[in-house]
DNA sequence: TAATTTAGCTAACAATCGTTAGCTTTGCGC
DNA sequence: GCGCAAAGCTAACGATTGTTAGCTAAATTA
């Protein structure tokens, strides 16, 4: 039950300001005047913009990494992994709204050793994901597709799924999860 | 056959870096640099940065007005004419990949009245959209989905289409049109 | 050829940026 | 109540930003 620590709140109130007005056009300023205090003052809590943008990218990253971890390990067959994975971009997007929307819009502005880790994540990720979605074209689960196109497509509307969740933000959680995956899941007939 | 004028040239190279960096992150001297020019010098053919990023995004803006006009008028049924909404989407994006990427990311740095113009394009676009995407359904081409979902989810993969298109560039237009409806288009049996 | 427009340049501006230095205040453990 | 760390403040820095002023060279037109 304890609160968050100050620098806690500051990443949240960062999220928020670089999600609405992007990283590069939000200052120290804007960050600190939302917060009611003076720029300096952030410095007490954290070492620089930078590192507030790494520390909150780096973060949600490696929930997605984590999530892919337990999916892969877990007893599943491949369409039921894919089902999983549909539910963790849900999950995590509606848990941290803002912090997921920087994922989709403001990596590029990481810098050095940061932004190869980050793409070095990404690149992870993809790659499992779409051999748990080639497993489910090979066993039959999915329609004939191209695959490179479909998973595409699946993450694509998984990226951008905050956007739809804050316009929509009582949708029930387990309700979206089961939209999601009927959406997104290409059956075969029936 | 005569060449694009200088300030043509402007916009093609700020559509680029615009692109790759950002707005914010792009300086007008970065612009001038891969001009090969001096900053002040921009400014014999544009009048502001912030001219550059609304005529790059009101243009834009305007091709998918009009072909959304186009489509609505022609005589086709609306399955039809979702297909052809999801070409006119693959043609903009592979003749104008650059600037069709500022239309997702860098609309947010608009500013006052452009800002307010280019929502209200982008309101009218999806109102239409979603009208015919409705008519799909309510006239039996499509399974039964949630409407809302279904738009929200082919608009975020054509959106991200000219990032797939910039990683596969020498894909054949026709063909990408046709996998692009056969993947978007929930279409029922058979 | 003279005049005028086009397109570039350098120098410099005011504003804003992230950040540091150095100081004061607050709140807690002893 | 004292000491100390945590958390705030003001002032100010060097760098970078978009942009203007004023000038020159080249190209076009008369």
């Amino acid at each position: 039950m304890e609160k968050l620590s100050r620098k806690e709140q500051i990443k949240t109130v960062a999220a928020r300001l670089f999600r609405k007005r992007g990283f590069k056009a939000t200052s120290m300023r804007d960050i600190a005047k939302a917060m009611d205090m003076e720029a300096p003052s952030l410095y007490n809590h954290i070492s620089s913009k930078r590192q507030l943008l790494e520390e909150l990218l780096m973060s949600i990253a490696q929930s997605f990494i984590l999530g892919m971890k337990e999916v892969k390990e877990a007893p599943l067959n491949s369409l039921e992994k894919l089902e999983r994975l549909i539910k963790l971009h849900v999950d995590i997007t509606i848990d941290h709204t803002d912090a997921v929307s920087l994922l989709t819009n403001e990596w590029v502005h990481l810098e050095g050793g940061a932004a190869l880790d980050f793409n070095a994540l990404k690149d992870d990720y993809e790659k499992d994901f779409k051999g748990i979605l080639m497993a489910c074209i090979k066993e039959g689960h999915l329609k004939e597709v191209n695959a490179d196109l479909a998973m595409f497509s699946i993450l694509s509307t998984l990226r951008w799924l905050y956007s739809w969740y804050s316009k929509n933000p009582n949708v029930n959680k387990i309700d979206l999860e089961q939209q999601m995956v009927k959406l997104l899941i290409p059956t075969r007939n029936e």
